[in-house]
DNA sequence: TAGAGCACGTA
DNA sequence: CGTACGTGCTCTAA
């Protein structure tokens, strides 16, 4: 009890020391002072960065308490020892220096406490901070530009430094310190003393850097005792040191800090003060800050007013373990056989790992069962005994429209030991060593990201079946609103703990020779600890999998998914390329020619592409009237805009032709930069498109297409399907299949909702928009208008986002009330369909999360806000995801069905594209009436629903020729 | 130089 | 005042 008081008295307090002198100049030499001018001719750069990038660490680290350090006028004590101390600073510009009383100002305002102390240095009052806020139990955070302050770095003192762009700010723990440096953080001043820092007009032992400084602190220990030594040193560089002993002593006495000033403050008095608005906004006034900048730095400074619900924070239990990293030992492995030696050292047994691969291949054939297999006893035990033994593959390397290079490859341990392989040095044997490691123990194998792992490895001729687990994929599932944009990220999210950014690859200032050693072991380190990261996230999220029961949605769905998405990028799409060539030029012909015709209506040369000139052409030298404002407040000019301002425009002549050639242009332009970024992207080895499918992305369930998306290719009218002709069969195909499903999420809700007349609907195989409408307006079916069919069929459509009476009247152009009227009919006809949707937010807000048939979940957070508009957002996504969601379960399905499919009947036909409710496959010769009828049964049979699921297909010698 | 805003393509 | 995405372009940040 007392140890938990303890615990999250520290957790909760965080001291943010900042040192302002640093950070003001950073600021002044990142930002172009041209561009942060006042009218009055103030410069405000250094302001402005100094403020913003203070908001976003306020915002990001949430400390408690906070002081802000500067340097004051006049000498210091280092000033007396080394005369030309600082010269460098000394001599900053005018329009540096008349900028930090601004800055001063600001913070005082805001109510932040900051500290400057006669005869000491900025550096001083910080040691000094960080020394109390540690003493009292604060996690410290020290903000500086200034390398100095590592030697505050310890296990409760981090230090934040900007990076090469001084935006984004490197963690600098002891572990940063040390990959960085090779020292540890007490060590760094003695390192700094011998290479000299520039930044302070020090100078350093000429031909000497990090490298050479580490490399001797590490062989002699201290610097004092590298001075005696530095006769055994020889060679150019230890003469030099030798030479420059005095300067090096007398540098570590001038760098070092010091920690314990009296500053006549407590760390209580660096609590936050409130905020004085009528101080700050003159200040914003005076310095010409727009509203973004106001908002951006009050809310960054308004931090404890934010209630900010995550279900991170609710899924992770934080006392419940605070995982430590712990570095792994490096072994080495040099030929196969120490890779096996290896591996029965320190991997689960043979026997054990057959045992686990039989039960996720037999979890991953039961797609017919899938609803029961997470609770599945079979299921229970192979989890639990492979939880308990598991070891992690790790790959990195680099991607590129569909060509793929391994760099590195990892494997670790449970009881922490690793082992990493260069690429380059993967050599025959060795490539049968991991072959045969990942064929006998991939039952207990953890990797994040299965789909890149299968291209990684392939792009070295292995193979990997199905894993054990996927914390990417179960990061997913766990939390699909959630994006990592690295491993660190996750880690730091689904273990709620501090975990530092990876420094960049390469980084200068490493002595020369022994450049390529360093870079190597770095290299190493770098992968071992994401091995670490993976196999300690991959413990929680196999806890997180077991009680929400969702390993039959990961097993039995998503990891087989990876494997059918990653032979489709692998294979990509093959393209005509001189019909995307003629397609562009005669598109950008068109263009041009619009282009010509609207700036010899407008009279000037106006940037099409750029709305805001747009807006002024329009509505101040056209004197048209805006019909519409966007967001932030500017008026719109989309087409819809623009087509109204066409029809009105008729009696100006010069008005109505320039909106014609706009419009003309917007279209050709459009295609025309659609098929570039098409021919960009192919594979010239090919001639392919290798899309990338992101499994991870879409909260609800969907896949995304990147790089490039193929799952937006125009298709509503005839000028940009167009498009869809250059998607031919390569060489060795004859013909594209297209297959989709026509009303999956109607039908989906016709199952979920138990509707008896919507499922009547649906299985009386008649035309179901006509049908429904006879139903709403209860008359024949012959004699449903035109008009009511296309009125049900968005309000059919419409259900299913949660579409608002007023934005069916609009879309339908009909009244308020008359779109009233219809919903009431429509719910009248389907009652149960609007209860069930009902129950979908009901229940959302219940439980905080919503799922899908498959158990599927997605969070919403925002059903709780007290804003009304988010919350009604919330509401609409919520009614939304189970829908959209199990949509793209049951297509998933499918995909592997009809891939196992064609591949156990022999069949060289392969999926291709996916398009959400439709697949395109390419068909080999003969195979056209084969395939076709695979696809479509596999599709038609993901799943037993109590409607049929309609699918319909065509062939063609091309995606526009197939389409049906 | 990064990020926001706008526009627009898909299901 | 309809969900879910990705991309390209312009322009701001003062």
């Amino acid at each position: 009890m007392e140890d938990q008081t303890k615990k999250q008295d520290k957790d909760g307090r965080t001291l943010l020391v900042v040192d302002g002198h640093s950070l003001a100049f950073r600021a002044f030499y990142a930002l172009p002072v041209e561009s942060f001018t006042t009218s009055t001719g103030q410069p405000t750069n250094a302001v402005w960065g100094f403020a913003t990038m203070l908001a976003d660490v306020m915002a990001k680290e949430k400390p408690t308490h906070m002081g802000v350090a500067f340097d004051v006028k006049g000498g210091t004590f280092r000033n007396a020892m080394l005369p030309q101390y600082k010269g460098t600073r000394e001599a900053a510009p005018k329009e540096l220096l008349s900028q930090l009383p601004l800055i001063q100002d600001l913070l005082k305002g805001l109510g932040i406490t900051y500290i400057e102390k006669p005869g000491y240095e900025g550096d001083d009052i910080i040691g000094t901070l960080a020394t109390m806020g540690e003493q009292a139990g604060f996690k410290t955070l020290v903000l500086s530009g200034d390398r100095d302050a590592f030697q505050l770095v310890d296990n409760d003192i981090t230090v934040l430094y900007p990076g090469h762009h001084f935006k984004n700010l490197k963690h600098m723990t002891p572990q940063a310190i040390m990959d960085r440096y090779k020292v540890t953080p007490e060590q760094y001043p003695d390192l700094a003393a011998m290479r000299g820092e520039g930044a302070d007009n020090i100078p350093g032992v000429p031909g000497v850097g990090d490298g050479y400084a580490a490399k001797w602190i590490n062989k002699y220990g201290s610097l004092d005792s590298i001075l005696e030594h530095a006769d055994e040193i020889g060679g150019k560089k230890g003469q030099a040191l030798a030479e420059n002993a005095n300067q090096v002593r007398l540098n570590r006495k001038v760098n070092a800090l010091v920690r314990d000033l009296d500053l006549g403050v407590k760390v209580e008095d660096l609590r936050f003060g409130t905020i004085h608005t009528d101080q700050v906004l003159p200040i914003f006034e005076q310095l010409q800050f727009g509203p973004q900048t106001r908002k951006k730095i009050l809310r960054g400074f308004n931090t404890v007013a934010d209630y900010d619900y995550s279900p991170a924070s609710a899924l992770v239990d934080v006392s419940n373990k605070q995982e430590e990293f712990v570095q792994p030992e490096r072994d080495k492995a040099e030929s196969g056989d120490q890779l096996r030696d290896w591996c029965e050292k320190h991997l689960p047994d043979k026997a054990l790992c057959q045992r686990s691969a039989d039960h996720v291949k037999a979890m991953a054939d039961s797609l017919d069962k899938i609803k029961d297999i997470g609770d599945s006893d079979q299921h229970a035990m192979c989890c639990s005994e492979a939880m308990k033994e598991h070891w992690v593959l790790h790959a990195i390397g680099w991607a590129k429209h569909g060509d793929y290079g391994l760099e590195e490859l990892a494997i670790l341990s449970m009881d922490g030991h690793g082992l990493v392989l260069m690429a380059e040095d993967i050599d025959q044997d060795m490539r049968g060593a991991i072959q045969e490691l990942i064929d006998q123990r991939i039952g207990t194998c953890v990797v994040h990201g299965y789909k890149e792992h299968l291209h990684l490895l392939e792009s070295q001729g292995l193979h990997m079946p199905l894993p054990l687990f996927d914390t990417k994929l179960a990061g997913y599932l766990a939390e699909p609103d959630f994006h990592a944009d690295n491993l660190e990220q996750a880690v730091a999210h689904f273990l709620a703990i501090p975990v530092e950014e990876e420094p960049e690859a390469t980084q200068g200032a490493l002595a020369l020779d022994g450049r390529e050693d360093e870079d190597e072991r770095r290299r190493g380190t770098r992968i071992l600890r994401q091995a670490q990261y993976v196999m300690m996230v991959s413990e929680r999220l196999q806890e997180l999998m077991d009680e929400r029961h969702q390993y039959g949605l990961l097993r039995t769905i998503e990891l087989p998914t990876s494997a059918v998405l990653a032979q489709m990028e692998t294979e990509g799409a093959k393209v005509d390329d001189a019909r995307l060539k003629e397609m562009h030029d005669r598109f950008a012909a068109e263009a041009r020619q619009a282009q010509e015709i609207a700036w010899d209506r407008a009279g000037s040369r106006v940037n099409l592409q750029s709305p805001k000139q747009l807006s002024k052409v329009l509505f101040d030298d056209m004197g048209l009237v805006p019909t519409h404002r966007t967001k932030t407040g500017s008026y719109s000019t989309n087409v819809s805009v623009l087509q109204d301002l066409y029809i009105k425009s008729v009696n100006n002549e010069r008005a109505n032709d320039f909106l014609g050639a706009l419009l003309k242009h917007r279209e050709t332009n459009k295609l025309k930069q659609i098929v570039q970024t098409l021919r960009e992207a192919v594979n010239p080895r090919d001639g392919r498109l290798h899309t990338t499918y992101e499994q991870t992305v879409a909260a609800t369930g969907r896949l995304s297409s990147v790089d490039p998306n193929l799952q937006n290719i125009p298709n509503r009218d005839a000028r940009g399907r167009e498009i869809r002709s250059a998607f031919v069969p390569g060489s060795g195909y004859e013909a594209l299949l297209s297959s989709d499903y026509s009303q999956v999420e109607l039908r989906i809700m016709a199952h979920l909702s138990g509707d008896q007349a919507l499922i009547d609907a649906f299985k009386s195989g008649a035309d179901f928009h006509r049908y429904v409408a006879s139903l709403v307006y209860d008359i024949p079916m012959e004699e449903v208008t035109g008009d009511q069919r296309s009125h049900v069929k968005a309000m059919s459509y419409g259900l299913a986002y949660g579409l608002s009476t007023y934005g069916l009247a609009q879309q339908l152009k009909i009244s308020p009330a008359a779109a009233d009227v219809l919903r009431a009919k429509y719910f009248a006809t389907f009652g149960k369909v609007h209860e069930y949707l009902e129950s979908l937010v009901a229940d959302a807000r219940e439980k905080g999360y919503t799922e899908t048939m498959f158990g599927r979940r997605r969070y919403f957070p925002g059903l709780r806000s007290k804003r009304r508009p988010t919350r009604e957002a919330a509401e609409r996504a919520a009614l939304n995801a189970p829908i959209q969601g199990s949509a793209a379960d049951i297509m998933k399905i499918a995909m592997i069905k009809a891939s196992r499919a064609l591949s156990d009947q022999g069949l060289k036909s392969r999926i291709s594209l996916q398009i959400h409710d439709e697949l395109v496959v390419e068909i080999a010769p003969g195979e056209t009436d084969k395939a076709t009828k695979l696809v479509k049964d596999s599709m038609e049979h993901a799943v037993e629903l109590a409607v049929p699921l309609d699918v319909s297909t065509g062939i063609g010698q091309d995606w526009e020729l197939a389409a049906h």
